[in-house]
DNA sequence: TATTTTCCATACGCTACCGTACGCTTTTCC
DNA sequence: GGAAAAGCGTACGGTAGCGTATGGAAAATA
């Protein structure tokens, strides 16, 4: 009863990142570090991606992080590969169609990114978008997911009847534009937004 | 009496030494200090807006900083004004155009932002847009940005004869388009990026 | 049960920043 | 020429963050 600083034995419960109570004793690993990272990613950037801070936000200390990880960098790599793998995953299953549903397809793709609902997924990509700036190993990663999606959505606008130079183009059109709205503020430019993303998504995709 | 705020020099005496190393005895006024910090921020983001950096940038101390800025935001915001200025008088250059020639100053713009020339001015476009995207000041300064850009390339549309929803639209395709562009790593996806350019630039400017 | 392994807390040293206090040297002005 | 102001250097206290060292409890294993 000595306590001048009053530091409860370590005991207590703890509530992990995935949000649901764990029991007692759940040992954490590499899996929840990089979920709570990514989140972190959205919210802030890389720049908020402290060891320190993510392990208060995981309900421990860094030593458990520096148990998990070699140091901050691992953690980073870890969080590009995952982002990676998922972007791969991702533009897949948007972009299986079978013969004759193309353009609907790729609407579906535009829409997809613009939608509100996937405010995070956005926020994650421009936050790797950014972090590929000024770091070697984000640019790689973004580089061959690039090349990926460049090269599904091409596939897309040749079956639709394009030449291989056009579908190219508009595949590259396609995904600058999808990111480049999101980097705009353009809420007062027209009282009608959804008119405008249909106009454009039009101009992408149509012969 | 002790307004720091910003101290406009009482005397032009030798104010055009930006490029070359101050001589012996060349006081540092605010306005070299956002020139040296616009062009930390090309090459490394606002997390790189230290002002001990800065300082060590300009060859002096922080001593000098905190003479000519209140603090650190005082600088940052000074950086955001003269960001703003600097793009609205290059949009009303770039767009003011006789008619007749509507079409070509919209291939012109696109080709102004893409061109490998004006790499400097579109690290900082992504670094103040990244910027935007934590803070409300940047992003105010941003939106007001885009709305004139908008507005500008808008009225080209509409003189070169289309509707103010389709030029609306054209409108911002073109931004949207112009950024997302330089967000991309597409580098390996053809062997004739200009070609793609090309296609792009008519896709969003042609009738 | 005894021992090892797993997982985490705590404490520490170090660096990079921010902002302040204060003093020194030029310049400016009377 | 002397006083005041401008312009800058230096030193200091404070915070945040990285990585290390070490100990200790719980779980797994023998």
């Amino acid at each position: 009863m000595e306590n001048k600083a009053v530091k409860l034995p370590a005991k207590t419960s703890r509530i992990r990142a995935t949000g649901k109570a764990a029991s007692a004793r759940t040992p954490l690993d590499p899996v929840r570090w990089v979920d709570t990272a990514i989140d972190v990613l959205a919210r802030e950037g890389v720049a908020g991606l402290r060891v320190e801070v993510l392990a208060k936000r995981c309900g421990v200390t860094k030593g458990s992080f520096y148990w998990h990880f070699k140091d901050r960098q691992a953690l980073l790599d870890a969080v590009l590969e995952r982002w990676r793998e998922g972007r791969i995953r991702d533009i897949e299953k948007t972009t299986a169609v079978q013969a004759g549903q193309e353009r609907e397809q790729l609407h579906y793709a535009i829409e997809v990114y613009g939608a509100s609902k996937n405010r995070k997924g956005m926020s994650i990509e421009l936050a790797v978008r950014d972090w590929a700036r000024h770091d070697a190993r984000a640019a790689a990663v973004v580089e061959s997911v690039d090349l990926y999606r460049l090269e599904c959505t091409r596939r897309l606008f040749v079956a639709s009847g394009m030449s291989d130079a056009e579908a190219k183009s508009r595949s590259l059109l396609l995904y600058a534009c999808v990111f480049g709205l999101s980097l705009m503020h353009y809420t007062h430019f027209d009282d009608n937004p959804g008119d405008l993303k249909q106009r454009i998504a039009e101009r992408i995709v149509a012969g």
